[in-house]
DNA sequence: GCCGTTTTCGGCCCGACTGTTTTCAGTCG
């Protein structure tokens, strides 16, 4: 087994233990070991053979004895017996928002309840209500819940959340008494994909505040409602959580509210280890629970609370714990790229393959934004779906193409379209000639039609990138978020082989994409592989996702100088030679 | 189950909200 199929293992024992009652400790022991495995930059197998699991953090000897098993045999007699022993319907009704491992446990072992229909059924027929410290009140709010899960799915993509958090955000900012605000939670942080969205205001009236929230228009229903949070469903079926705190702790909810779970738990231990303690409403010289606000240190933003804490200030992105605390003692964080360091995207369609505009429309477009390139690369013609262009068409594209820029010249513009092509790579090789590839700007080479082998597509990707008039491959994994799994593929495999071939990777900018995977680039940086962040637009306002592209790269530690499409043109056009 | 310049046993991050409770357990983030 691989480090992934081992991490499930170990997760899956975590949620098991949990709903057997087990010490909620030894639980989390078995959760962090999966949450290490999935982060490891090394071969498991390597670790194994060599025999230094125990260089792992939390692995002591019960977890580096299963997990060679695991590795070894592909087996563990441990794991199977406790999946046997609980009933596979308890997993799902956990996801059930209000129901929790000691619910389950209970209804299990009072009622005999071991799937989401029985519990329903058991609501509708009150015996719920009837149980010791459950009432009406909780019976109602499971079968509330159940409809709910069933009508929305509970993970969304970040571009969704995005869309309806950016406007409730500038309605909080207006609000009269609301001082400073922001989003935080995952959506902060900028991952693929959200739960829900977190909003954190500071005022000097949370009564009003609140009201207001839950009264904005996007709201369908209101969860809860307190003093300081409130919890809505939007419309889109997205939950949204609202916290309200005063000024003066402004800074540490929005470190605490922005997480991770997992960085915020080593903040908290760097607290303690200097004495202090660390909480949503501040940093406190003292290790007894107190909000007496003498004891507070000052903080006036969240740079000051990592100050305090010996460490360079971690960029939301990074707040992972994938490494920002070891890079920030050592003030060795990195300056992350910016969306506007970007200028130009070199994997788009036009109207010739399966994009909406005309090459000019696109040219008028990135012109004005400010861009400086923007390069033509449609299907090839294994892509028929896509309505690819053969030979033919691809070389009268390149003489449109020319006297669009001529256009561009002609009225004094810097712009300039680039040719190109997102070629298809095809069991036998590339879908174009090396002859006709060499007539382009760029070469974008793309795997539409996997195999179903792993070893398959990773050699398909592996000689793509090898050929030298290939500048970059495409949205490598081909997964589509909430969607569809990557293909089978040994990414680590082709990121080598783009290392040693100088071969550039997408990252696909596309929200559905957001391909190569963030967590992937640190390992790609490390090899000396360099990204381009790409819209693969289809229609002149997926330019905006050059923003959420750059946000993604930004979470895989890139830089500037990481990024091929911050090059001005010039310079561009060198490096495309080389 | 893990871990240790006080410790090899006894801790392990912390607080709000809800419902079913007259003081707290469960859940969530």
């Amino acid at each position: 087994m691989d480090k992934d199929q081992v991490a499930a293992i170990l997760s899956e024992i975590g949620v098991l233990l949990e709903l057997k009652g087990e010490n909620p400790f030894k639980t989390r022991a078995y959760t962090n070991g999966a949450r290490v495995l999935e982060g490891l930059t090394v071969p498991l197998e390597t670790l194994v053979a060599e025999n230094r699991l125990g260089e792992l953090k939390g692995f002591g000897d019960a977890l580096q004895d299963k997990v060679a098993t695991l590795v070894t045999t592909g087996q563990l007699k441990y794991y199977d017996d406790l999946k046997a022993s609980v009933p596979p319907g308890l997993i799902e009704m956990l996801g059930i928002q209000g129901v929790g491992p000691k619910k389950v446990k209970r209804l299990h072992d009072e009622l005999g309840i071991d799937t989401i229909e029985k519990l329903e059924a058991a609501c509708k027929a009150g015996s719920i209500a009837a149980l010791d410290g459950f009432g009406e009140k909780s019976q109602a709010k499971i079968l509330e819940a159940i409809a709910f899960k069933r009508q929305f799915a509970s993970r969304h993509r970040l571009v969704d959340a995005l869309e309806v958090a950016e406007p409730i955000l500038d309605s909080l900012r207006s609000h009269p008494d609301v001082i400073r605000c922001s989003t935080a939670g995952s959506l902060r942080r900028w991952k693929e994909v959200i739960g829900d969205i977190d909003f954190l205001v500071s005022s000097k009236d949370p009564a009003s505040v609140i009201e207001y929230f839950v009264a904005q228009p996007g709201v369908r229903s209101v969860l809860a409602k307190g003093e300081t949070k409130a919890s809505v469903i939007l419309g889109e079926g997205i939950q949204a959580d609202l916290r309200v705190v005063a000024d003066s702790e402004y800074p540490f909810a929005l470190a605490y509210f922005t997480g991770s779970k997992e960085h915020n738990i080593v903040m908290r231990q760097r607290a303690i280890a200097r004495g202090l303690r660390l909480n949503e409403y501040g940093l406190f010289r003292s290790t007894e629970e107190t909000r007496d606000p003498a004891l507070r240190v000052a903080c006036n933003d969240e740079a000051d609370i990592f100050r305090e804490l010996d460490l360079a200030y971690v960029p939301p992105e990074l707040r992972e714990d994938q490494g920002e605390f070891e890079a920030g003692e050592k003030d060795a964080l990195p300056r992350l790229v910016e969306w506007t360091d970007l200028k130009g995207s070199l994997h788009n369609h036009s109207d010739w393959s399966d994009g909406r505009n005309t090459l000019s429309d696109i040219a008028d477009r990135m012109e004005e934004l400010g861009l400086q390139y923007w390069a033509i690369t449609d299907h090839s013609r294994a892509s028929f779906q896509a309505n690819g262009l053969d030979e033919a068409r691809l070389l009268r594209q390149l003489t449109e193409v020319a006297a669009v820029n001529r256009k561009l010249e002609e009225r004094g513009s810097d712009f300039r379209l680039l040719t190109g092509s997102e070629v298809d790579i095809l069991k036998d090789g590339l879908d174009f000639s090396d002859e006709l590839l060499a007539k382009l700007d760029v070469v974008v080479a793309s795997l539409h039609v996997p195999s179903g082998e792993e070893a398959e597509n990773t050699r398909r990707l592996i000689a793509a990138a090898e050929n030298p008039y290939v500048h970059m491959l495409g949205h490598l994994s081909g997964r589509l978020l909430l969607e569809r799994d990557a293909y089978k593929l040994n990414q680590r495999a082709v990121i080598d082989a783009c290392a040693a071939t100088g071969t550039w990777i997408e990252l696909n900018a596309s929200p559905y994409r957001f391909d190569l995977d963030w967590r992937l680039w640190h390992y790609a940086k490390s090899k000396g592989v360099r990204c381009v962040i790409n819209c693969d637009a289809h229609r002149l306002d997926h330019v905006q996702w050059l923003r959420l592209g750059t946000g993604i790269a930004r979470k895989g530690w890139l830089t500037k100088a990481d990024v091929i499409n911050t090059l001005p043109l010039d310079k561009l056009r060198e490096a495309l030679r080389r």
